[in-house]
RNA sequence: GCGGAUGUAGCUCAGUGGUUAGAGCGCUGGAUUGUGGCUCCGGAGGCCGUGGGUUCGAGACCCAUCAUUCGCC
């Protein structure tokens, strides 16, 4: 008996955005929801009972950290994932394949970093000979960045490191491609993406056997969708997704805030409307997330917030301040004064500007705080908005305070 | 008092007679989208202690002077 499933509590005409409940072994999400990051089994900076107090659903951990270190035989010798992490609640893992993929892309970060290997001309072969990973049909092979020890990871592998990590929810093994590979690199991929999904499939239901013979509970899979930005492609990938019978769906390879209402469209017109969908790794800006949602997103998962806070770029529903800045050393009002986070309602910027000087590792506690409790707490606003269907209002009002073009 | 050492960016210091004097830290502004990240990218800031001299040319060499510092009577 499979202790997961997802109900939709509302929808918001004529859009794809809906209200829901996702249930799993270890509690329900309400969605849309902000999934916190906790790539390594902790969510930097700040313990689970914080999390939880500035309002965090659920955890997101990745398999390629967690397999290097501490090692999935060790999280599950410590009971899986939210017990070895103390955290009271669902948690999902990603698969590992997109860090697989960023290692092939050497060392540059953002877009460019899944670029070269992927645009096959002379820029990738000079960027090859310092990638750390390789990617054939059957999986990638890819050196640790944190000794060079050669690694492997294929859909089998990574399906048995998820369910020994243990999370409630778990990504299919997917190649991420780059928005700017060549269509060639794009088709020989998804075609590769797609057969590995369907090996993960198999890899998870014969897990699960295993798991249920034992009594343990279920875990659940959900399939990733890739296609780049090319209509055909993605919509082709959620309807192979929407085959495959998995519990939900991940959307991947997502980089540009101008790919939600195209790219993200696409595949949850396809994707079957009873099962949840994943925005992987996307959701750094305000209208990322109001348009996520408007356009079929259930939950999303998003590092930025929490670097962001750790390198002192604080959000307000008026745009982003870095707390570093001069003008805050003797500021002694709040972060933000309509904000309810604990930093808001009990320290000032003047405070938090000091320890960030300082150096002081307070000030990125208090500042993950502060950003955490505004992603999440936004993405519920959100949800409270389809429900009494007031989204188009808040919407308007939130992007016009950030002069942002409501036709986004 | 005698002898030595050192005076270059806010700080600690490179700069071996040759374009427009540099670095690290600090200061200042920006970036960060399935975390290879206390990371990355910009900018401002100098009568090179002072005064003379040598030289085509001096932050560098010479003299004087002031300051700091160490050692010795």
């Amino acid at each position: 008996m499979k202790d997961y499933h997802f109900t939709i509590t509302s929808k918001l005409p004529g859009t794809l955005a809906r209200t829901g409940l996702l249930h799993t072994p270890h509690g329900d999400i309400a969605t849309p929801a902000f999934i916190v990051g906790g790539t390594k089994a902790t969510v930097k900076a700040l313990t689970p009972e914080q999390v939880r107090a500035l309002g965090g659903q659920a955890v997101l951990a990745n398999t390629y950290h967690l397999m290097l270190r501490p090692g999935a035989d060790v999280v599950e010798a410590a009971g899986g994932l939210a017990a070895f992490m103390h955290w009271d609640g669902p948690t999902f893992t990603d698969s590992g394949g997109f860090q697989a993929f960023s290692l092939g892309m050497a060392y540059k970060k953002g877009i460019d970093k899944v670029t070269h290997s992927q645009r096959g001309d002379a820029t990738a072969a000079k960027h090859s000979a310092k990638q750390l990973a390789k990617v054939d049909d059957d999986g990638v092979t890819f050196r640790s960045h944190l000794d060079g020890s050669l690694q492997r990871l294929t859909p089998e592998v990574s399906m048995r490191l998820q369910w020994q990590i243990g999370a409630d929810v778990h990504m299919a093994f997917d190649e991420a491609l780059s928005p700017l590979a060549s269509e060639a690199y794009i088709r020989e991929s998804l075609a590769r993406t797609h057969a590995w999904a369907e090996r993960s499939k198999v890899e998870h239901d014969r897990l699960w056997a295993e798991h249920q013979a034992a009594g343990k509970p279920y875990q659940a899979l959900f399939g990733v969708v890739q296609g780049a930005r090319i209509e055909s492609l993605r919509r082709e990938s959620a309807k192979f997704m929407a085959g495959l019978d998995c519990d939900g769906f991940g959307i991947g390879g997502v980089y540009e805030p101008g790919e939600i209402s195209s790219v993200v469209r696409w595949a949850c017109e396809e994707l079957p409307e009873d099962k949840p969908r994943h925005l992987l790794g996307m959701g750094n800006q305000i209208s990322d997330l109001f348009l996520g949602v408007e356009y079929g997103i259930d939950t999303f998962d998003c590092v930025a917030f929490t670097r962001q806070a750790r390198n002192g770029a604080l959000y307000t529903l008026d745009g982003r301040i870095n707390i570093l800045n001069q003008k805050f050393q003797r500021d002694f009002s709040p972060i933000d004064a309509e904000c309810a986070c604990y930093t808001c309602q009990n320290y000032t910027r003047a405070y938090i500007n000091h320890l960030f000087r300082a150096d002081e590792i307070l000030g990125a506690t208090l500042a993950s705080i502060h950003n955490e409790y505004f992603a999440v707490h936004l993405v519920e606003q959100i949800r409270a908005s389809i429900m009494d269907n007031s989204f188009a209002q808040f919407k308007k009002s939130s992007l016009k305070r950030l002069s942002i073009d409501d036709e986004l």
